[in-house]
DNA sequence: TCAATCCCGACGTTTTTCGTCGGATTTGTG
DNA sequence: CACAAATCCGACGAAAAACGTCGGGATTGA
C-alpha cells in the first residue's frame, strides 16, 4: 500500500555525516576543558561506528574546529569554547557548503543557462531557503545543544508539525 | 587536488524532483486562466524530460495542486490561484514531508532511542532547522515566483556567500 | 616494547536518484 | 470512424551518492 513512492526520506535531507558529526561535537563539548576524548569513547557512548567517526573528525579538524592529541591517552577536544562554535560552521565542515541547489547562487551570470523562461525567477526560492537555513544554523552554538534537557527559551521554534503529512497511519 | 571528498553537493540538498517540479508549477502559473498546458510544451520550454515531468505531475495532482484534462488539447492547470499556493505545499507534494532528520520530531517518546547521552538535545538543532525551512517555504507563493525579471525588492536576503567555501578554484 | 591513539587512502555494498520505456486510456478533430 | 494528442501508470535500469569497513602507518605515554 506504500502509496506515493516518495523519494523515501523527504525534502531537505541531512546525511548521517551531519548527524553523527554533530553528536560527536556535542560529546566533545560536554567534556570541554577536561582534556582530549578518544573516538573509541565517543563511539561507545553514542553507539556510532568508530571508523566512520574518524573520517568526520578529520574534516572537523581541517576546519579548525577541533584539535587532536596523538598517541596513547590522546583524542580530540574542541579548539574553542562551545559558545563560540556556530552550528552552521560545523555543518559546513561536515557536509560542504549548504546550497540547496546549484541555482541558489545569486550570480547574474548564471541567468543565461538556467531557465529558457527569460530569467530564472525560481532562483528567488532557493536563495531564500538557503538564507533561512544559514540564519537558523548560525543562531545556534554548540553550547545551546549541551544543556541536558528543557532548554530555557533562547530560540522560539513554532512547532508546526511536519512529520507525517503524507504517509498517514501506522508508523 | 580534489581536496576534501565532500558528499558532492553539500548539506541540505533538494533533488531534481523539487527543482523540476517547481519549474513546472511556475510555468503553469504563467498560463493561469488560459486553459490547460500540455507537458510537452512545458518540457520544450523549460528543456526538461517530458516523461519525467509526467511522474511529477501525478504527484502534484494527487496533492490537489493541479488538475488534468485528458485527451487531445488536454494538459494541466493550477487548481487554485498562484497566490494561494504556498511553496511549502508544493515541495512537500514533490518530495515528501520536509524533515531534515528522523530526529526532528519533537515527540518526547523518541527520547529513549536516540542518544544514550541522557537526552537527545541535538534534537533542538534539527527541529529549529526544519521550522526555519518551513517558515521560509510557506512565506512564498507561486505568485511570488512568476514576476518576469528583476524583482523589486520584496524579500531581503542577506547574501552571505556560500557557494565555494571549500572547493575553491576552477569551476 | 607495547598498547592506545590519531591518521589516511582505498574499497565495497547498499540505497537513492534520475530518468526511460511501453503500453493503456481518454478525447477532440477531420 | 480513424487518428493523433494527451494524460495515466507501473516497471525497469543505469548512475550516483551515501554509508561504512579495512588495513596499515605514524605517534606517544607507560
Amino acid at each position: 500500500m506504500v502509496r506515493t513512492a516518495f523519494p523515501s526520506s523527504g525534502a531537505v535531507h541531512f546525511s548521517t555525516r551531519g548527524e553523527y558529526g554533530v553528536r560527536l561535537m556535542v560529546e566533545l563539548a560536554r567534556h570541554h576543558g577536561k582534556g582530549p576524548v578518544s573516538l573509541s569513547e565517543v563511539a561507545e557512548h553514542e553507539d556510532l561506528p568508530r571508523a566512520y567517526l574518524e573520517q568526520l573528525a578529520i574534516g572537523l579538524r581541517d576546519a579548525g574546529l577541533i584539535e587532536s592529541t596523538r598517541g596513547a591517552h590522546g583524542g580530540y577536544e574542541l579548539a574553542r569554547h562551545p559558545a563560540e562554535i556556530q552550528m552552521g560552521v560545523v555543518l559546513r565542515a561536515l557536509e560542504g557548503p549548504l546550497a540547496p541547489m546549484v541555482c541558489a547562487s545569486e550570480d547574474p551570470a548564471h541567468a543565461g543557462l538556467c531557465g529558457r523562461s527569460g530569467f530564472c525567477t525560481v532562483n528567488l526560492l532557493w536563495v531564500t531557503v538557503r538564507a533561512a537555513i544559514a540564519k537558523a544554523l548560525d543562531s545556534l552554538t554548540l553550547a545551546d545543544l549541551v544543556r541536558p534537557r528543557a532548554m530555557p527559551h533562547p530560540v522560539h521554534v513554532d512547532l508546526v508539525d511536519e512529520r507525517i503529512t503524507a504517509g498517514s497511519s501506522s508508523s
